[in-house]
DNA sequence: TTGTACGCGTTATCAC
DNA sequence: GTGATAACGCGTACAA
């Protein structure tokens, strides 16, 4: 059934050293293929239309120009995490432009806590190049398996102390640049909902807005509430309840998706967002220009961190070392209409043509 | 570096035949390996670390475990396309479950129409025991090319014309449902916007709905507009322009995003949803839950379809041939606000805790 | 340019 | 019933 690389060296009167130096270009040094030769084998192989087998070119040359991507959900790839899918965009985009494959692992089994399952990390296999985690748990085990076989990885959204190649945002100026912004539309009561205790993105952004607000002589306020949205809309409940002398004026979540539910709470009590209450949200995902009304947030380039790592990864594999190995990019904020700083009209749709 | 399976045989005392037989558990008929052999080997793979060469195996045993995803679009492979997340997130989950692994492609090269260019799918090839092609294009390459080499394939979202097994959605019933849905709320002048003129959906639909509306002794009234919002929302303004009399009372979308483009219009002209003009869409995505108001929608159960996609084809490669090639899953309508039918508060955002 | 050993796990063949 | 030996799958790369 399956036409081998002998099959064509016989049907051209070749070695199959000759058919494979042929088919690979010149790549392979040290071998010279005359044109006549060269022909014959060209013609053999179209004729019996020889597609080479990855798997054994894979283990012959222990490459497989694949790399891993391990996520961090187990149940669902993406889910509808706005996150993670521009963070696989990115990945992907440089991958393919590469002529990589891409293949995915997930982090955790069904069952068990993110950080402690056994998982399927076993999984790391020579079937990959390297491997690009995405918010690798903390000290986790794909991390030191990785390092423990060598297998050179990337790590997308993880501080430094596991060491290896990272990319990151500065969560820390992010959140100094929300707090300004709310100060300089003259709040001052601004609570800063804080994210999951456990992520690594929690204490930076936490301690951006604390700095900048003291620095201008105000009390920090810092509540935490989680990265879902169901925190951000119980947390903005009770604070609804407050006398209005003590109610916040904005507030400040540490995602969008915490933002949104704020967003929910207040608009459920009847108040108008941003003239009552004035909200920012962190990340920019599309998601932030679904809200009603547009959300102003903190600009991560989530895409272009992904792009990055993949593309430091693929550097690493050709061999290339100089490059940085632990990045920091930088943010921004996107100012929309939560805020109360600016009225421009909604941005169009993020979508793309729908084929279905 | 790495250690083999022989370098285990050799430390216990045995040979790789045993090792092998061992460490698959016995599953390998015909070799018999005693306990206390069997005892010596596990502790020597366990000593120094023994983990199989995935490649090797998969040489040897003709098997990868790995199912190839192939996906429709080119320089991102789900785009914020809402419809491409979820199918993918049915696939993976029962490709994990399965304990197999997902290897990811992109039907079609940076530059190059999709119905034509070579693409990548020279790389369909030995490392992946099948593949789920997503929306794969009409008498495509791809296909062809699976059907050329034997690689098991089943399709999403393509109907029988190229035959093999496929896994679609009742579109023709979809779209009466919707229909009826609309006439039974009194509306008259339904207008169908129908989505691009080459997908295979298209036709379906845009019949369902015309089937309907003569049953019911009513003109059909068809539009293209395609599948994405722009179209929507350009050929809404249109009709719009028309004197009141003739302007359609509702509208029914071919999608859920063309849908939310025609939202635009009828808001940006200050005319009210459902009031002055009802809506349905179709797909039922997540982001019919975002619009506003929230959009009463066809529902495909497109994370199922993706599931049983992915079900299919690893049943066909463990041999089971008792299952159905063509599966047409039934749709349904889920009633929102934007018919005027309903007035039930906002469901509560689909996301799910943001890691970030 | 060619012959052939090699990478590594599997499995068919053969021996105790 | 236990277990070892060797051939095999297939492209690569070095020695000849």
């Amino acid at each position: 059934m399956a036409v081998t690389i002998r099959d064509v060296a016989r049907l051209a009167n070749a070695s199959p050293a000759a058919v494979s130096a042929t088919l690979n270009g010149s790549r392979t040094k040290g071998i010279r293929v005359g044109d006549a030769t060269r022909q014959r084998i060209r013609d053999a192989a179209a004729q019996i239309g020889y597609v080479p087998h990855a798997v054994a070119k894979s283990l012959a040359t222990g490459r497989s120009q694949v790399i891993g991507l391990m996520l961090p959900y187990t149940d669902a790839f993406f889910d509808k995490n706005p996150f993670c899918q521009e963070a696989m965009n990115g990945i992907l985009r440089e991958v393919v432009a590469a002529h990589y494959n891409a293949m995915l692992y997930t982090a955790v089994e069904e069952s068990g806590d993110p950080h402690t399952s056994p998982s399927r990390i076993a999984e790391v296999d020579s079937r990959v190049d390297g491997m690009v985690l995405v918010m690798p748990p903390r000290h986790g085990e794909i991390i030191r398996r990785c390092q423990t076989i060598g297998m050179p990885f990337v790590s997308l959204l993880r501080p430094f102390e596991d060491g290896g190649l990272t990319v990151n945002a500065d969560d820390y100026r992010g959140s100094c640049l929300a707090a300004e912004h709310l100060l300089s539309l003259g709040h001052r009561r601004i609570v800063h909902l804080s994210g999951n205790e456990d992520a690594v993105t929690t204490a930076p952004r936490k301690q951006g807005y604390c700095d900048t607000m003291t620095a201008a002589g105000y009390e920090p306020w810092v509540i935490n509430a989680g990265f879902d949205w169901s925190g951000g809309q119980a947390v903005m409940e009770r604070l609804l309840d407050l006398p209005p002398a003590q109610r916040p004026t904005a507030v400040f979540a540490a995602n969008d998706l915490c933002a949104e539910g704020a967003m929910r709470a207040i608009k459920a009590r009847g108040r108008t967002i941003p003239d009552d209450i004035a909200i920012v949200g962190f990340d920019d995902t599309w998601f932030a220009t679904m809200t009603q009304p547009a959300l102003t947030t903190v600009r991560m380039p989530i895409p272009e961190m992904g792009a990055l790592a993949a593309r430091m990864l693929i550097d690493l594999l050709d061999g290339k070392t100089d490059f940085p190995e632990q990045v920091v990019l930088p943010v921004s904020l996107t100012v929309r209409q939560s805020c109360g700083a600016n009225a421009a009209p909604a941005a169009p749709l993020p979508f793309n043509e729908e084929k279905s």
